[in-house]
DNA sequence: TTGGCGATTGGCT
DNA sequence: GCCAATCGCCAAT
């Protein structure tokens, strides 16, 4: 796994995300991420640590969850331990367990179950009590390493951010459809 | 204890 | 494209 958020940020993307409930195994193919490296004036940590941020500090490879706007949102922290960064996963294209995810999801197209960072958390049932997990051991949550990521990347500016607005750290697979914000893949 | 503030979403125009 | 609902956090009362 790379050592630096941006790096970290580009390979997630093809990587598999898997979410193991109740014996049944979710799986999406991430299409989507973005990087918060250190000192990102858009990042959580740039204020400094506070207990709400500290799976954000956590070695790279554990996940920071939190809430915005009543939605769930999934990091991964992206640094050594003690330096707060991370790469938010903000969409995947559904592989496995497709019919849990309609049902945390309902009346949804599959193309739509996890477009953007708070629907996937829904689709995948991710919420707090999964923070802090460390994403690199299977368990109820982790990322298994990717069969195919040949595909190329489209590079644009992050979605939503109001701080430091036009830097270039968004990641998505190119022309694949399950990623969020079509405008941005030209 | 309260109020402003987002790395959002979904419905309506 | 615009806008309201949503809710945990944190600083200020």
């Amino acid at each position: 796994m790379p050592a630096d958020t941006v790096a970290l940020a580009r390979y997630l993307v093809g990587t598999l995300l898997v979410r193991e409930l109740q014996g049944e195994r979710l799986v999406g193919r991430i299409v989507e991420t973005e990087a918060y490296p250190p000192g990102d004036p858009a990042g959580h940590a740039y204020f400094g640590p506070t207990p709400r941020l500290r799976s954000l500090y956590l070695a790279r490879g554990h996940a920071y969850v939190y809430t915005m706007h009543g939605h769930n949102l999934l990091n991964v922290s992206s640094e050594r331990q003690g330096v707060g960064a991370g790469v938010l996963i903000r969409a995947a294209e559904p592989l496995a367990g497709i019919a849990t995810l309609e049902r945390f999801r309902p009346g949804v197209p599959v193309r739509d179950l996890a477009r953007g960072p708070g629907k996937l958390a829904k689709a995948f049932a991710i919420d707090r009590r999964l923070n802090g997990t460390d994403l690199c051991m299977p368990g109820a949550l982790w990322l298994a390493a990717a069969n195919d990521r040949r595909r190329a990347l489209v590079i644009s500016a992050r979605i939503g951010v109001t701080r430091a607005p036009d830097h270039p750290l968004r990641f998505c697979e190119q022309g694949n459809a399950h990623a969020s914000h079509q405008g941005g893949l030209r």
